[in-house]
RNA sequence: UGCCCGGUAGCUCAGUGGCAGAGCAGGUGACUGUUAAUCACUUGGUCGCUGGUUCGACCCCAGCCCGGGCAGCCA
């Protein structure tokens, strides 16, 4: 006998790997479709817990089946029966109810049907996204990611650390800050010259959210030798892209003791562990990708994972972009910056590979990036390193931090950096100095290369972009 | 921010200077161990907003709003 208040509740994904039949199961999830029949209902409970549904027969014998009728897409739903080897052809399992319970029921205004649906719809109702197949599958994904990078990491000794998300460094050389304070926006208080008092702010001085926690993981690399930071960072760019977001996470290992090299390396069995990780434990999700999103999406993964990343200079670079024979829209000369377009050929035509371009002239690159010895004159680079990936372009940037002490005061008056501002990265240099590396990656940008899916609205639960921040 | 494309039923879209359309969803009925079931019938419209041109505008023009793509900035 079925003794409902004792009964745990069974996951759809374990009970579709059960290895044989049960007399006694509940489940619980939504509505995908009803089917129905004369002498019986075909319903596809969903909870979440895997892509695949359970199918759930209800007899129209049962007590309980006048409640089937209100079991519309969407619903929500209890179902207590046996779980028997399935009559039909789609499924090994089905679970036949002996009682149906609606919790929650829809109506006609339900947005979510069983087909046809845009990504910029589902974008507008947010807050049901997570239900459609491709959503859930993107966020089981980005779930176990996350929790891949933390494996990685803590596997090899390396320390998570919080660095902080209000910070006063107001130029960490990533771009545009958003601005954190409690002063009364219509009448702030002012200084004699008439300029706000930011003394009188709540930290008494001009705060913002954190582009970057890598300053701050320099401090702790060099106590702890390894550590990594992952948290949210914010940008207020107005970027319009299908891979920039206002609000986004990102993992930032240091390293004591380690040179541009071993940077380089780390990275990449970091992206290849990743890749392998999800692989493994979202198998069935994966495969939804790559059948209705990108078709070749699990064919470039294995491509990643088995041949070793290109490595090439920056002055290689250049040299490989000029003699391609191609009309550029944007020039290619040494000195300047690599467009999109340059990227993409290096990583989707000429090298066919993830590319990690390395040593940057030191014009375009941070004051912190380490200023390589032996260069050509005027010809002055940065132990800085880009990984691109085909498809989605830069997913890394990191360098080898500047450790001697008056070469980094250099390139701080060079970038009119106030030393006073940075006393405590200067002391980094004073006390103990050592050789460190360390970059970042865009968390969002890796779930879309390892998804397939196009948009970076589509890989964050509830974006944030220049002008949207509904939810 | 610049350039480009789009906005017509709940959703995906077609459409023409002269009566507003289809598929799906919803509703009703039939049928069926079904699989995004199928079949018949059926409800459903501020054609993004404002103004202009015209006898007449969903259509042409202008401005605005919203969405998307690309570029720049970068992760």
């Amino acid at each position: 006998m079925i003794q409902p208040n004792i009964m745990q509740r069974t996951l759809v994904k374990s009970a579709l790997n059960a290895s044989g039949p049960s007399d006694a199961i509940l489940l619980q999830g939504w509505v995908r479709t009803r089917r129905d029949a004369k002498a019986f209902s075909f319903i596809e409970l969903n909870d979440g817990s895997c892509l695949k549904g359970m199918q759930i027969i209800v007899d129209a014998t049962l007590p309980d089946y006048a409640n089937v009728l209100h079991a519309n897409t969407g619903a929500s739903i209890e179902v207590r029966g046996k779980l028997v080897e399935s009559k039909g052809g789609g499924q090994k399992w089905e679970v036949v109810a002996e009682q149906f319970t609606v919790l929650g029921e829809t109506d006609a205004t339900y947005p979510l049907q069983k087909k046809g649906h845009s990504l910029e719809f589902l974008r507008e109702i947010a807050h049901l996204r997570p239900r459609s197949n491709l959503f859930g599958a993107v966020f089981r994904v980005r779930s176990r990611l996350a929790y891949a990078i933390h494996q990685f990491f803590q596997d090899k000794g390396f320390f998570y650390v919080h660095p902080p998300i209000i910070t006063a460094s107001d130029c960490e050389g990533a771009g545009e800050m958003f601005r954190v304070s409690t002063l009364d926006q219509k009448k702030p208080p002012l200084t004699p010259d008439g300029e706000v008092d930011h003394t009188q702010d709540f930290f008494a001085k001009p705060t913002y959210l954190t582009v970057s926690g890598q300053l701050e993981a320099e401090i702790f690399a060099c106590a702890l030798s390894n550590v990594y930071t992952f948290g949210p960072t914010f940008r207020a760019e107005n970027s319009n892209t299908s891979r920039h977001a206002s609000e986004f996470w990102m993992i930032e290992p240091e390293i004591a003791f380690c040179d541009l090299n071993g940077n380089m390396d780390l990275a990449e069995e970091f992206v290849k562990y990743l890749i392998r990780d999800v692989k493994e434990h979202c198998a069935g999700d994966l495969e939804f990708f790559s059948k209705f999103v990108d078709k070749e999406l699990l064919g470039r993964l294995d491509f990643v994972l088995e041949k070793p990343f290109v490595r090439c200079s920056y002055t290689e670079a250049i040299a490989i972009l000029t003699a391609s024979g191609k009309t550029w829209e944007h020039n290619v000369a040494w000195g300047d910056n690599l467009q999109s377009e340059h990227e993409r050929f290096l990583a989707e035509e000429h090298f066919k590979c993830p590319v990690t371009l390395y040593n940057y002239p030191r014009s375009l690159k941070p004051f912190y990036m380490r200023v390589n010895e032996n260069c050509e004159p005027d010809r002055e680079t940065v132990c800085a390193m880009d990984l691109l990936v085909p498809g989605i372009g830069e997913i890394i940037g990191g360098s080898q931090r500047e450790e001697r002490l008056d070469v980094l005061r250099e390139n701080m008056a060079r970038h009119h950096l106030s030393e006073k501002d940075y006393w405590w990265y200067l002391d980094l240099r004073r006390y103990g100095t050592v050789p460190h590396s360390g970059f970042g990656l865009g968390f969002e940008r890796m779930l879309m290369f390892v998804t397939g899916v196009a948009n970076i609205r589509d890989v964050i639960p509830f974006a944030r972009t220049p002008g949207t921040a509904e939810f």
